[in-house]
DNA sequence: ACTGGCACTCTGTCGTTACGAGTGCCAGAG
DNA sequence: CTCTGGCACTCGTAACGACAGAGTGCCAGT
């Protein structure tokens, strides 16, 4: 049994409407407030369908009817246009970026931008480590035995460790340290340095090899291995809005999972297709999420993606309207770093 | 009327009881779990005498009592002696601070441990610029007319930001620029750096002059004016503890709270006593934070404050050990601190 | 294929009641 | 003067039943 048109009609309007009120829709305030030309009981008959069919339920026998995952699912993939934003809010994005001073800076912006467009959480990846280029190797002496590196690299990160050396180095020879380091890496893929940073020990004299050994270590470990990713967060507040009723009555779970890095990385730092990805409800597969969607897309200077972002709120969420704010807010994003 | 010391002692049953159960409290159960030596009657007027004087209150008529702000505040300051750590936390605290490897690696792993081990949420503030000295400046080009500044605190905090040049710097100009800016700078205070930035603008030869005031005025917002204070925050999902009793029905407050940067800076960076501090509900003068409480101290190596810590949960808290647990951190942090 | 009508089911609300915890007060004992 | 036991009182809460309202499913009719 397909669903013919007018079925769709009735699941797109249940859907608006209990974004919009929260409360389960009925027959009757459906045909009221959607002009679908049919009676209550028709609709009725529609719905019964529907909910046979999986994309709609009852909380109780005579309660109106709410979506279910997968019609959430079906009404984001093939019901739904994206809007598109008000100038007011094309204003807001162009007045909360202009004005970064830095990575940090345009990160933290953003994320505040988008807890506040959407009214949700908001998650920002800082640029991806293993998406960027060196750009320069700093080696700032803190003491004779102690060097501090630090990495800059073509998004603008600025990564440092400290690096205990085996034994006192002079500074001209930090100086000859720094420049091979730097000939060798520099302009190279993170990705493709572990290769190069063996030459470097390899190539070495051995009077400076355990010198270099130490510092080699410390440098496949800032890079690659521990290439840590990093993420901002904003608009937790938000999960409060409609009371407790949406996250099923405690946001405890919610809270867990924001806090736990690896989480949110999986929702929104997985950059394979360049569009936006909508995960609803139990389609993210954490536990403590299955009362949540999560709107998420990549961003980056030009055509490339250097890191995600997104949003993360109730399934009962107004989709395109959230779609396209955070397809918006990570082209203006792009862009200013594009311009770096 | 003064209290005298059976009424105090009532008080200190009060607010150990009420932490615990986090119901009121009658003059009965009162008797029962502690050895009062007296009646529930006795207590009784002793209750009367406590919440004449402010220090308890009664939800309903005919419910038991519940500690004031006054109240928390007394027992804090009079009848209670810090808590002694147990064995196992101490062992927890060393074996998350060991293999820390950089400053951000310790930030994140105090304030995961603070929150953890008091079960609230955790606040830590980064060694603040404003007592930090400069330890050395970078400038890495990045084209003809980009450089980027790097400042590294004695503290191991990194800061950096991009320079716009007025004109093309050749890579030997950046060399001499380095060298002058760390000559002036280094190993100075941040707070005593604006007259010397000043100083190296004068001392410039007409010709490369609008290049460094250009740096100057970066360098100043850096070191100075925008001397942003970078904070770490974890726990949140443990405000949901005892269910949403705490914290008068919505968190919303709360949370809003805590994604104020401003806000929380005031609660846990105001170090001029270097003891620990206990603000109780109103005292903390934020309209969102009534009823909550924040226990905070500031940490640094030695006897040196370089930065607050503390951590915030409801007014019914158990103070006495999370009073121990939060020096205890600190300590331990500041130890960690001085072995850079 | 759609519609109007009707019986049914369930939830939420409201008043009533009963209960229990806890109090304040008072008179009496040490 | 302080403490105690007793007693009447208050008030929040749980339990109960009745009721209204929303919404449904089904069926016969157009």
């Amino acid at each position: 049994m397909s669903l013919d048109d007018r079925k769709l009609e009735v699941l797109r309007a249940i859907v608006e409407d209990y974004v919009e009120t929260q409360e389960p829709v009925g027959s009757k305030s459906l045909v009221e407030r959607h002009q679908l030309g049919v009676s209550p009981a028709t609709v009725r008959n529609d719905m019964a369908v529907l909910e046979e069919e999986g994309y709609i339920r009852q909380p109780h026998t005579s309660a109106g009817r709410v979506p279910t995952d997968a019609g959430y699912r079906l009404f984001v993939d093939r019901l739904s246009k994206v809007k598109a934003l008000s100038p007011a809010e094309r204003r807001a994005i162009e007045r909360f970026l202009i004005g970064a001073v830095d990575l940090d800076d345009v990160v933290h912006r953003t994320v505040r931008l988008l807890a506040q467009l959407t009214r949700q959480v908001a998650v920002v990846q800082y640029p991806s480590l293993a998406r960027s280029s060196v750009r320069h190797l700093e080696l700032v002496p803190i003491s004779t035995t102690r060097l501090m590196l630090v990495m800059i690299a073509d998004t603008g990160r600025v990564e440092q460790r400290l690096v205990e050396l085996p034994s006192p180095v002079p500074p001209d020879d930090v100086t000859d340290l720094r420049r091979r380091v730097n000939e060798k890496l520099a302009g190279q893929k993170l990705a493709d340095t572990p290769p190069l940073v063996q030459g470097l020990v390899d190539d070495c004299s051995p009077d400076s090899r355990a010198t270099m050994a130490c510092l080699a270590s410390v440098l496949l470990e800032t890079l690659v291995e521990r290439s840590e990713e990093r993420l901002a967060l904003a608009g937790t507040a938000n999960l409060t809005r409609g009371g407790v009723l949406d996250f099923q009555g405690t946001l405890r779970p919610v809270l867990e999972a924001l806090e736990e890095e690896v989480i949110l990385l999986k929702l929104i730092g997985d950059l394979e297709p360049s569009t936006t990805r909508v995960r609803i409800g139990d389609e993210n597969q954490i536990d403590n999420l299955r009362s949540a969607s999560v709107v998420s897309t990549g961003y980056g200077p030009g055509a490339t993606i250097v890191g995600g972002l997104g949003v993360l709120g109730p399934t009962r969420m107004d989709y395109p309207g959230t779609i396209a704010t955070v397809r918006a807010v990570a082209r203006y994003v792009g862009d200013l770093l594009a311009q770096n």
